[in-house]
DNA sequence: CAGGTAGATGCGACTGAGTTGCAACTAGAT
DNA sequence: ATCTAGTTGCAACTCAGTCGCATCTACCTG
């Protein structure tokens, strides 16, 4: 299920620089990794991939360009139904939103794009008068394998 | 908004009763707390609430009643878009799901319920053949007063 | 209604995610 | 080349949530 994207892969350290953000090597390290995971990284996760590329990169400095890359809307924070624990996912925020569904069972997560939800967004921004900037819908539940094989 | 209730408030007791859950005066005062919560508290919210009925009450039995609650589908969790640090709300688990919209100006918590939503879930279980068992949709925005005011 | 026991509790110690204050460092403007 | 506001690493911290264990109790059985 390829997602539709309406931006250029890579592009993370253009818009630092378009919007003036100062380019440390540090930051750069943990850019690149956002910008090649395959999926949904958290943390610890993160600083173990940056550290491969820049060994100074410290744990409170992924925080702070975490926290940084969410202001700006650059990344999404997931929760994945708590699947693993407490913690958080992190992804980059291509073209549309999409729907992540987590099994109980396996534990796989699916993500899905449907038109649907656009429309439900929409709904709720003319019949509440709510101006929507992030959303995030998650589901759980057991995916087609499992549904079976119970 | 008032939602829509097809279940009685009142009968998380009989619930436990019907699964042969055991009742110990701890989780009378934490059901209790949570059926007459008004909306969305968290752990700590829980603890002290259930405390003024049941001085004994413990931090760790909030937590274990909570799990259980969870596990048994009958309160949800929330993250309110971690409008106030990182912890959970939960709330009873009523008739129909609803939509969570916090404001990320004044942290106003609105509540939403679509049928586009029920319709998305259908679609999902069609589409992707995936059983639903738990959804949270969350908007993260400008609620109606705020969008104006700025 | 008096045990017996599986299951629940309180306590305190622990874990793990995320934050913060601060001194040292550095990107990038001049 | 210099200057400085912004960034970093570090270590100490906070806070939510968990866990092991000794004690207790709800409720089943006779």
């Amino acid at each position: 299920m390829p997602l539709p994207q309406t931006e250029v892969p890579g592009r993370l350290q253009a818009h630092f620089a378009e919007r003036g953000i100062r380019m440390t090597q540090q930051r750069r390290a943990i850019l690149s990794v956002m910008e090649t995971a395959s999926k949904h990284l958290d943390a610890s996760q993160i600083l173990r991939k940056a550290q491969k590329i820049d060994a100074s990169v410290d744990r409170s400095t992924v925080y702070r360009t975490l926290r940084l890359l969410k202001r700006h809307g650059l990344i999404d924070e997931l929760d994945l139904m708590h699947i693993n624990g407490e913690g958080h996912y992190y992804e980059r925020r291509l073209g549309r939103d999409h729907i992540h569904m987590a099994c109980l069972r396996c534990g796989k997560i699916t993500e899905f794009v449907s038109d649907s939800f656009e429309r439900l967004k929409q709904q709720v921004e003319k019949d509440c008068r709510f101006r929507v900037l992030i959303s995030r819908l998650e589901i759980g539940g057991y995916c087609a394998t499992c549904r079976g094989s119970q």
